[in-house]
RNA sequence: GGAGAGAUGGCAGAGUGGUCGAAUGCACCGGAUUCGAAAUCCGGCAUAGUGGCAACACUAUCGGGGGUUCGAAUCCCCCUCUCUCCGCCA
């Protein structure tokens, strides 16, 4: 959500930089709204003080035995009034409020302008993609022929965009979520957190994800919600909250697996588990103070970036221009890890700074203390970023480690989580 | 799942229709006292919004929503959560 007095006082540079993200604010209605708003606001509070002050004569004069009737007749009177202006103010009230939920965040102005993925900045491009002496197979194609990768029967079980994975597999996935814990909690000072994978409607409103984008979630028959990324439940540990500031930083991961309903994606990605409507993810989340949050932005891209270093896997990164941001994104970073079986980059991890947009929502706020004295409570700044996208990782390692033999080695960080092994082998 | 009790300021806790945004205590902040501290005394101490250059004024908020009333922390209805007991359970 975007600050209520910044609309109010520059609706038109407002509604310029959400142009530049593709987005057209209804300017003209806004202003109506609000001009209608501070009228009708004005004349509620003159009449609700006029009624307060009337009542509390009423109960004077009942106190000392004296006749009310007269400046009860009075109140009566304001009565209809009131209630109507009470009417219209919460009607005006709820349509800006509704408007205002739906307005993304602000590009910051370090993000290149462009209308679509295609307009996208290349910041860095490191590792080179290994040449093989034949065309790289898929991660389709490696796992299914290793045993260890069953669409048909995760079909059957459940239905399309599910996967099962067995034995080595299942292990080695297992395996990338260990060391991107112990990397993150280790060596980047995340504190490990373990968090609901159901959520009600208030987390998802806080983070941005509703009121306009339930189409993309699994809602449940009792009205709370699969989690679409650990960004939900652990960035509302601080909804409503007020924290010390020095507290700040707070740096957490979490790994939980995430449901997306991929709605509108048919057709694409159809083949092998790049889109699935679960999977696995290790998540980075941090909230800081305001002067610190573009700082903590490169840092966040740097701690997962780490995992695909230690990994040896290529990779870019990517600032999203201005027509691809996320709704509720100031500033993204993606990161694309080579994959030589589709012969391109493709993204498993994306890296935000929301600044205060989700804060906002939530009320997540903390304390300075200036010359000991409790300051005002002020919004933080929330980011957070995967570290990574483990089905996507797993793809990523199938197809850059395969063998001309068929089997897969497993990368050198991962064999300690592996009993030892060095790769693996057909059961065949 | 069944039965009962409860939700009030940072915390504890009064308040059951009227000058209640809310007694009192603790905590916290400022001052007095003190060489300094403790103790004591005095004062302050919620959040959000609206109007205003400002001083300030007004409005809303006692778990959430709705209702009754001139007036609701207080009465009525619905919901959520917490606690106790029973049942069930990894």
């Amino acid at each position: 959500m975007l600050d209520i007095q910044l609309i109010r006082k520059d609706l038109h540079a407002v509604a310029q930089r959400l142009a530049s993200r593709g987005v057209t604010l209804d300017t003209p209605r806004i202003e109506a709204l609000e001009a209608e708003r501070k009228a009708i606001q004005t004349q509620t509070q003159d009449l609700q003080a006029r009624r307060n002050q009337l009542s509390k004569q009423i109960g004077m004069a009942k106190g000392k035995g004296e006749d009310a009737s007269a400046l009860m007749a009075e109140v009566g009177g304001l009565g209809d009034a009131l209630k109507a202006s009470e009417e219209r103010l919460a009607g005006i009230q709820d349509e800006l409020s509704a408007l205002l939920m739906s307005v993304p965040n602000l590009p910051h102005e370090s993000v290149p302008v462009g209308r679509s993925e295609a307009d996208n900045a290349v910041v860095r491009v490191v590792g080179e993609p290994r040449v093989f002496p034949l065309p790289a197979r898929d991660h389709v194609a490696i796992g299914e022929d290793l045993d260890l990768l069953d669409f048909p029967t995760a079909v059957k079980i459940a239905s399309s965009r599910f996967v099962l994975m067995r034995g080595d597999l299942a292990r080695l996935h297992r395996a990338l979520v260990q060391y991107m814990l112990d990397t993150h909690t280790q060596e980047h000072g995340y504190e490990e957190v373990y968090v609901p994978y159901l959520v009600n409607a208030d987390s998802l409103r806080g983070t941005g994800q509703l009121p306009k984008f339930e189409e993309d979630l699994f809602k449940l028959s009792n009205g709370m919600y699969l989690i679409p990324t650990a960004e939900v439940p652990v960035t509302n540990i601080v909804r409503d909250e007020i924290i010390p500031a020095e507290n700040l930083p707070i740096k957490l991961v979490a790994h939980t697996p995430c449901f997306r309903s991929e709605a509108g994606s048919y057709g694409k990605d159809t083949r092998g588990m790049v889109r699935q409507h679960q999977f696995d993810k290790v998540e980075l989340v941090q909230m800081v103070r305001p002067e610190d949050s573009y700082a903590a932005l490169e840092e966040l891209i740097g701690h997962a970036e780490a995992i695909l270093r230690g990994l040896n896997l290529p990779y870019r990164v990517v600032a999203l221009c201005t027509g691809d941001l996320g709704f509720s994104s100031a500033k993204t970073y993606d990161l694309e890890v080579w994959l030589p079986g589709q012969d391109t980059y493709r993204e498993i991890s994306s890296c935000s700074n929301f600044e205060a947009f989700q804060a906002r929502r939530m009320q997540a706020r903390f304390r300075t203390e200036k010359d000991g004295k409790a300051g005002k409570p002020e919004l933080i700044h929330t980011l957070n970023g995967s570290g990574l996208a483990v089905g996507r990782c797993l793809v990523a390692v199938l197809e850059n480690y395969q063998r001309e033999d068929g089997g897969v080695d497993i990368p050198a960080v991962l064999q300690r989580y592996m009993g030892g092994k060095t790769r693996i082998d057909s059961a065949r």
